[in-house]
Formats: C-alpha cells, sequence, structure tokens
DNA sequence: TCATATTGTGTACAGTGTTAAGATACGCTA
DNA sequence: TAGCGTATCTTAACACTGTACACAATATGA
C-alpha cells in the first residue's frame, strides 16, 4: 500500500501483516484468504510465498503480534496496580477485554491448525511469564510447593480465558455486548478464586 | 454404509454423521471436507444437501450429538456422587477428560463459523443445566443473590473449559498426555474456587 | 559493469463448498 | 396392480481456495 507503482514494494511483509489485520478486522476468521490478503495488499498471490512459508505462517505472525500486545498491557497493568491481589483481578479484566476487542485475532491464537504462538508455559511465555509472576508474588513469603505455585498460574488463565472463549463462541456470547454484566462475571470469577498458599 | 447396491441409501442422515465422525477421529478438523463425507458414506458430493442445508449444519449437528453424549456423563456424575461439592469437582474432571478423549469433536462445539450447538446459558442447556443444579445445590440454604449463583455458575464452567482449551490447542498442551498432572491440575482449579455464598 | 540474489508476475493444478438439471426408486392412491 | 408425485441420488459445472513452478524485473555487491 506504500508505493504501488513500482515493482518491488519495500516492505511487503509489515504490509502483509496489515491487510491480514484489516481483513481479519471487516471480515472474520472465514474470510481470511490468502489470496485476499494479497489482493489487499496490491500483490500477486504468489508473491507472500517470499515472505511467508504458507497462510499458517502468515497468520501465526499475526497471532504473535497480538500476543506480544496483550503482554504489553499485562506489564501496564502491573505497574499501575500496586497490589499483587489487585494486579491478578485487572489482569482478569484484560484479558477478557482484549479478547471482547479484539475477537477474531483472539481466536486466531488458539487456532489449532496453526502452530501456536505461545512456546509452552514457562517463565518466558509472553502472556503466562506476567501471570506467573504475580501469582507468585500474591504467594510470596509462604512454604508452598512450586509445582503448585504453576498449577494455580495456570488455573488462574484457564480460569480467565474459559470466560473469553465461552463469551466469544460459547453459550455466553449473548452477554458479551453487555459491559456491565462482563465486569461482573469476571469479577465475581477472580474474586471466588483463593491464589494464596 | 448399510446397502450400497441401491440406489437409495436408506438412512444417509446418520450415515454422514457416521462418516463425519470417522473422518474427525483419524484425520482432525482440517480434514474434515464434505466431500470426503459424501465419500466415505458412498454417495455423491451433492446427496447430502437433501439431508443438511450445508456444511456448517453437518457440523452443527454432530457437536450436538456429542453435547447430549457429555451431558450424560454429566448426569452420571450426579447419580454417583453424592455430595454436591463432590459432584463439582467430578463435572470438572469428566469435563476435561472428554475434551482430551475427544478434541476434534470438543473443538467443533466452539468453533465461531457454525451455529453454536447450545442455545444460551438456562437451565435446559444440555451441559450447563446440570451445572447450574449443582451449584445451586451447593449454595442450598444461602441467602445469596440469585444472579450471583448463576455468575458463579458460569465462572465454574469457565474454568474448566479454560483449561480443557488450553490443555488442547493452547500453551499447555505439553501436559495433555500426562494424565496424572491434568488431574491435578484440575484438582487444585476446581478446589480453590469458592462456590459458597 | 555485470553476475547474482531477491522479490515480484502469470499460469496451472488439485481440491473445496455449493448449485442446478436430470435420473431413479419409493410410497401412496386408485 | 398401475400410475403418479415426491424424495433421493448422480452428474456436471461454477467460483473459489492454497500452493507450485517457470519466468521477469529489480536491487545488490564484487
Amino acid at each position: 500500500m506504500e508505493r504501488p507503482e513500482r515493482y518491488h514494494h519495500g516492505n511487503l511483509r509489515q504490509a502483509l501483516l496489515d491487510a491480514a489485520e484489516e481483513v481479519l478486522i471487516d471480515g472474520g476468521i472465514e474470510a481470511l484468504s490468502w489470496r485476499e490478503i494479497a489482493r489487499r495488499a496490491g500483490v500477486s498471490p504468489g508473491a507472500p510465498y517470499h515472505h511467508f512459508a504458507d497462510k499458517a505462517a502468515l497468520l501465526t505472525a499475526l497471532a504473535q503480534q497480538h500476543l506480544a500486545e496483550l503482554d504489553h498491557r499485562f506489564r501496564e497493568v502491573c505497574t499501575t496496580h500496586p497490589e499483587p491481589h489487585e494486579q491478578l483481578r485487572a489482569l482478569g479484566m484484560v484479558y477478557v477485554a482484549y479478547a471482547l476487542e479484539h475477537p477474531a485475532a483472539f481466536r486466531l491464537m488458539f487456532r489449532p491448525e496453526m502452530g501456536s504462538p505461545f512456546g509452552g508455559a514457562s517463565a518466558e511465555t509472553p502472556v503466562f511469564g506476567v501471570l506467573l509472576q504475580v501469582v507468585r508474588a500474591c504467594r510470596a513469603g509462604a512454604t508452598g510447593d512450586p509445582a503448585e505455585t504453576e498449577r494455580v498460574a495456570c488455573a488462574a488463565w484457564g480460569l480467565v480465558h474459559g470466560l473469553a472463549a465461552l463469551l466469544l463462541d460459547g453459550p455466553l456470547a449473548a452477554l458479551a455486548t453487555d459491559r456491565e454484566r462482563v465486569r461482573a462475571l469476571v469479577a465475581t470469577s477472580t474474586d471466588r478464586f483463593n491464589v494464596d498458599a
């Protein structure tokens, strides 16, 4: 989209990611076809293969971008909220909010047909790393089993992820538009989950 | 598959569902194509349109079958476990176990590109109905807000659903094969979730 | 300046979901 | 039992899709 008159695009890779994002927003996942992406970037359907191995690779890269953004928001939460338990509640809100704000992108991160943009669930994993850190802070000073701490972090992730998934494509979809009820649901969920050792 | 030599199949509708299930098992969701299903049922690609409006309708019907089976297992749990809190823990185990046992089918139920097999989240909703009943039993005698009870049930569903989703297609996929660790994770999750009023 | 690597185009192929027109067999009524 | 309407299936076609390949244009570096 930068300099259409030239033979070489300049930075097609990013242009493709932008085009994919654009398609994703106003057409959803079903509209996200390789050729449509190339079309929007003003390029022939063969060109993208010089920048991405295949469709899955492009989509994985896009998912990673969103994952990085979500990770950024997570870290922001940690700076604006002092107390660990408050941080945890805020993280839940941010997670669900992001899912509802970027539904198609959020779904993309958990599609089985492409390589998972997360690695595993370690301290270096984008979003999970922050979560694990906060959970550790909540349980600081306790003589608890470290494996249990990890399980608790996974459970916390599962909790908010499940809410997001059910709100997006599950039976709770009807609630998704009512911001206040969503907020209440997330609050109930996190408040009732006991993190402490 | 019943009487292949005849022009009319007999009960093609169920044969198509069976074929779809078969494809789903040994090929995953990606292999689940309309034509492949017809092929396995020994019929031309146009024939299924007399039984299902389109691909999404077929897949929705298949998802509903699995949902009914899961609902059945849920009700079974309620009869074999007397105490509500025990029931709740057992339901969580059964939910996650079903997801890991039938991964492709489980994913099918939450695909955005087809009509959700659940209606909303009411007492009549297949799986949620049982869950709601058990949560109510846990909170019996309390003077709690009914809306809060509903939120708690939603949160409980979110908790186990999130675990299942992360184990299937998320960063917890590496754990999925280790039955004992999965069991411990689910136990930690449900035990730490406070249902009571 | 010229060979080479990079990044485009164009065409082709197999496979997809869906539709429409025509062939066949079943079930009901007379 | 004969005939007819209708439900069911086949065949062929359409507009797509993702990917592969040969080729062309540009950029780069010795």
